[in-house]
DNA sequence: TTGAAAGCGCTAACAA
DNA sequence: TTGTTAGCGCTTTCAA
């Protein structure tokens, strides 16, 4: 409990236990092959004994290894990104490995400085997603780092993994629905084409208007953020016109209770005023009244698979080519759509 | 990208670069007070130049601190622990820490394993949750780590700190609420008796029946696990019996989703057929339809609150006297609860 | 297979 | 105010 560092036990005293040479007793810790097996269990039994545990950050300095793993993600309280985030951590924990969570919410300088951070932290991996994928700074920044860097959500032409969900497809179903529904105006609110999800959804979006036959009018297509202060300000101004939209889709994981806020604060019904579909599932989707209809994917192993690559740079040999790796989504219909209202 | 550790730029590089020695370069980069100004500023160019970091391993080794702290919560996909967490971990950033965030989930032997894990990280420090307040195998786990802990939403009799909210008047208030609307079969979901969660809200349950002069039924009261998997069972279990009860109290943060998925599976209407608060604020909470009367309390404060004591202890002089801060709980009328049905 | 010893990059005690 | 140097706990040569 005492603020004065804790006198601990070292390799030594495990080695003099045991009466072995320190050099020995440092094989026996990092199993090397080469040990008599009664050396091996005389240093075993002393570690025991003494409760000896390996300083880790002594390993560290000479190792130059220190077994962290950084993530950058938007914001943890995101239900889906928690979700990603403790998959992740499992398999990291199981090697291991200790992960090192930060949020850069949706700001390019606040991604400038955590990679500063994990620099100086020196972290072994780095599992992020970034703010603009074609940025020089930022992959600059990236690549001072000289570390295996996996992307979740992102798709970079660069040296680093990639592990992307199939928003194109997602988004292309979601709208084919909503326009076989009989929905002409369909509000789309997604972040900036900066990044593969805003760019992958709103193609999807555009295709299934071209496979109906239906201009896509660009007054209901709105790309400037992701998050849940976004996502109600766009529908809050949007459905307050008198062109408004007879549905939404809320094109990034964290906006739908703004959509519902905004919504409900006009007092529009869903199905029957207006048509909903979320991307991402959550128990508000499911429990909300009416249950809303989502595009969703497998966040959680997403996660084991970016924690699954990070590991394999760092254990493995190193291996110079650029991986990408996919996921689908699946369209989930509920209650929260129905065909349009008439609004003429 | 490479494997292989990035050959590094050490302190002596920048100690000749600027011209001076490694301990003047030290002094300078650990901002001592004792050097020239012009020598500092020499140093400083040098470090500026090389792109130098100090390697925290190396620093750790000597120094024997990490400025590393460790974060057991139950799970960080319950959002108002994200936001706990992500509250706390602003401050520590702040201060040059970094936290290693886990989940301990209601598993008594993972925290046992997590405990062992951050001794050999050798962390500074831990903010935590505890399984069970009074077992000594975990209080011996806890002290072999000679750490300096806060423990939140924990009341324990020991060395450590503690950060505690009011559950007792939060659920008295809410119970005596639910009395005065006519209620007399509720029932309160919570925790086991091991922890202060479970304890006050069930005293504040207790004490408000003896206040309104009516006797405690303890076939309303379930006492058997915070999560939202406990939360269904039993809500599911209770409701389905001819005394079903008429008002929920959720007595856990993440319970909400349990009863409200029990509740529309039994097709009950809220708050018609039953009534229902829970503890903790959510989008689900609000953006239900009815939304729902909460119990809360100031998650992302109370986090601020954690972290600011351990990074006391971190710093400042080794006060040894345990210190107990309380956060005050709110109760929110929703729409959730009206008087009970006529069940005669 | 083993032990001795040389560092890893850094801090801190000691001299100057 | 500075430089020199002895470690911190560990890994990893290098000889034996």
């Amino acid at each position: 409990m005492s603020n004065a560092p804790p006198k601990s036990i070292t390799i030594r005293d495990v080695a003099r236990i045991a009466g072995v040479s320190v050099g020995t007793a440092s094989r026996v810790i990092n199993d090397a092959a080469n040990v008599e097996k009664s050396n091996k269990d005389r240093v075993l039994k002393a570690i025991e004994e003494l409760g000896y545990v390996p300083n880790r950050a002594a390993q560290g300095v000479r190792g130059k290894r220190t077994r962290e793993v950084g993530i950058i993600i938007r914001d943890i309280t995101i239900p889906v990104l928690a979700g990603f985030v403790k998959a992740a951590q499992t398999v990291f924990e199981e090697a291991g490995a200790v992960l090192l969570i930060s949020s850069a919410g949706t700001r390019r300088e606040r991604e400038l400085e955590l990679l500063e951070q994990f620099r100086k932290r020196t972290v072994d991996g780095l599992v992020m997603t970034t703010y603009d994928e074609n940025d020089a700074e930022l992959a600059a920044a990236r690549h001072r780092l000289k570390l295996p860097v996996v992307f979740f959500d992102r798709d970079i032409d660069g040296p680093e993994d990639c592990v992307v969900v199939d928003h194109f497809e997602g988004t292309r179903q979601a709208t084919s629905y909503l326009l076989g529904l009989g929905h002409r105006r369909i509000l789309h609110i997604t972040g900036r084409m900066t990044t593969h999800p805003a760019r992958a959804r709103h193609e999807g979006y555009v295709r299934a208007f071209a496979d109906a036959g239906v201009p896509v009018d660009p007054n209901y297509i709105h790309c400037s953020g992701f998050d849940a202060t976004t996502a109600f300000r766009e529908t809050s101004a949007r459905i307050g016109q008198s062109d408004r939209p007879t549905a939404i889709i809320a094109g990034g994981i964290d906006m739908l209770p703004g959509v519902l806020k905004a919504v409900r604060a006009r007092r529009l019904r869903i199905p029957e005023d207006i048509s909903i579909v979320a991307n991402g599932d959550s128990d508000l989707a499911v429990l909300a009244t009416p249950s809303v209809s989502v595009i969703r994917w497998d966040y959680e192993e997403m996660g084991r698979t970016c924690a699954h690559m990070i590991l394999e740079h760092l254990d493995g040999e190193p291996s110079r080519k650029q991986r990408k790796i996919g996921f689908s989504t699946e369209f989930v219909v509920r209650d929260s759509c129905a065909p349009p209202p008439d609004l003429s």
